[in-house]
DNA sequence: GCACGTTTCTAATCTCCGTTAGAAACCCGT
DNA sequence: ACGGGTTTCTAACGGAGATTAGAAACGTGC
C-alpha cells in the first residue's frame, strides 16, 4: 500500500488509472451482459469516455479482453492461494480444501474482481483469444487438482472417485453461482459454507453416508 | 410412435422436418460457439440451405432461438421427470434424487438434445429473450426443489442446510459439465455416478462427516 | 402439361460495430 | 502566457450480419 505517487508519476498514473477504469467498466458489463451484447460505445460511456478513446489505451477489443481475462484467473489465484498459505503449512488438508472453496466462491461473487466476469464471458469467447489463456487456467486447475492429491494422499478423500472430476464438479458448482447468486438473501459466505459441507461431507443426514433404502 | 405420416401430412410434414432441420443445426453450432459468434448463414449452410430462407420458417433469429431454448428445457424436464417417475410413487427420496441427477447430467451432456445449448448460451442472451424463458426454467427448478422437500421431509437430508442453495450449488455442479466433459476419457453415466456421490456423500473418506483434525 | 401453393434462392438494404485519422482539449514545466 | 507531450473527441470508413422483396424452382392435383 502506498500513499500517494510520487511528482514523477503523475502522468503516468493518470494514464493508468484511466486504463483501469476502463478494465473495470468492461468487467462489470461483461458480468451483467455477457460477452457479445457489450459493445465498446457501451464500455467507454460506463468509464466516461468516446468509444474511439479506448484505442488510446488498447490496441483491439481483443486487448481488452485479455487484461480482463488476465486479472480474473490472477484474482482467483491469489484468493485461494492465500487463503490456504493462511492456514499454515501443516494444516489439516481438509481444512486447506475448505479455506479454497470459501476463497473461490467470495472472489467469484464480488463485485470488484473480475474474475466473474471472466467466468461469464468465457464461453462465449472466439477460440483464439480462449486458447491465448489455457495456460493461465490450466495453472489455476493444477493448484486445485494438487489441494485434491493432497487431501487424497492424506487419506482423507474416499477412494473411488476420480479426482479431476471431483475437481471439475466442485468448481463447477462454485462457478455457477454466478449465474443465480444475488446479493441480499443470503451472504457469499454463506453460500460458501454450503458449498464446503455438501463437497466435502455431502447433503445426506447420518454416519452412514451410502445406505439405501431401496 | 407413428411409423409413416398419412398422405395429407405430407406438405405440412416436408416443411416441419425442415424447421427440425435448422433447429438442430442451429443447437449444435450453439453448443459448439456460443450464441454470439454464430450468424444465420452459419446455422443456414449447415442446415443445407441460404440463409435468406429461413425466414420461411422462422420470423427472426430471436423467433429460433426460443424454439432452441424451449426445446432444451424441454428436453431436461422430460428426461429428469421420466427417470424419476420409473422409480415408482413410493421410492425412496435420495434414490430419486440420485436419479435425478444421472439424467440431468446425461440430457445435457447428449450432442442429440438442445439442452447443452440452451446451457452455453443462456448467459450470452439479450435479456428480452432470457426473460421469455424464465417461467419455463422456473418450473424445472420448482421440480428440483419439490425432489429436495421430500428428501428433507423425509428425513434424509441433514437440517443445517438451505435447500435452494443446495439446489443451485448441484445444478451448477452438474450444468458446469458440459464445460468441461469431452467425450472419451470418461462416459456421463461415470460423470453422473461422481456428481451424485458427491453431492449427496461428499468426498470425505469415513463415517464421520464433521470430523475436523485443526 | 398446366396452374397453384409451397419452398428456396438471389441480391440488395439497413443498421451497428470495431477501427482509424486527424483535430481539439488538457496538463504541466518554464 | 507558451510549447510539447498526453489524452480525448469527432467524424468518418469498412465490414459483417440480420432482414426483406421479388424472382425462381419445386411438387402436386387436375
Amino acid at each position: 500500500m502506498r500513499s500517494v505517487a510520487p511528482i514523477a508519476d503523475r502522468s503516468a498514473a493518470k494514464s493508468a488509472r484511466t486504463r483501469q477504469r476502463i478494465v473495470d467498466a468492461a468487467a462489470a458489463a461483461f458480468r451483467r451482459h455477457g460477452y457479445a451484447s457489450v459493445t465498446l460505445k457501451d464500455i467507454a460511456t460506463r468509464a466516461g469516455l468516446q468509444a474511439g478513446s479506448l484505442y488510446y489505451h488498447f490496441d483491439s477489443k481483443e486487448d481488452l479482453i485479455d487484461a480482463i481475462l488476465s486479472a480474473g484467473v490472477d484474482a482467483a489465484i491469489t484468493a485461494t492461494r492465500d487463503a490456504v498459505e493462511a492456514l499454515g503449512a501443516g494444516a489439516d488438508p481438509l481444512a486447506r480444501l475448505r479455506a479454497a472453496i470459501a476463497a473461490h466462491v467470495r472472489v467469484v461473487l464480488s463485485e470488484e474482481s473480475h474474475a466473474s466476469a471472466n467466468l461469464r464471458i468465457l464461453g462465449q469467447l472466439p477460440d483464439a483469444i480462449r486458447e491465448r489463456h489455457l495456460k493461465q487456467q490450466r495453472a489455476y486447475g493444477a493448484f486445485w487438482a494438487a489441494l485434491l492429491r493432497d487431501a487424497a494422499r492424506a487419506g482423507a478423500i474416499r477412494d473411488d472417485l476420480d479426482l479431476s472430476v471431483v475437481r471439475m464438479l466442485t468448481l463447477g458448482a462454485l462457478n455457477w453461482t454466478t449465474e443465480w447468486y444475488r446479493a441480499g438473501r443470503c451472504s457469499p459466505s454463506e453460500v460458501a459454507a454450503h458449498a464446503a459441507t455438501m463437497i466435502l461431507d455431502g447433503i445426506v443426514r447420518g454416519a452412514s453416508p451410502r445406505r439405501r433404502r431401496g
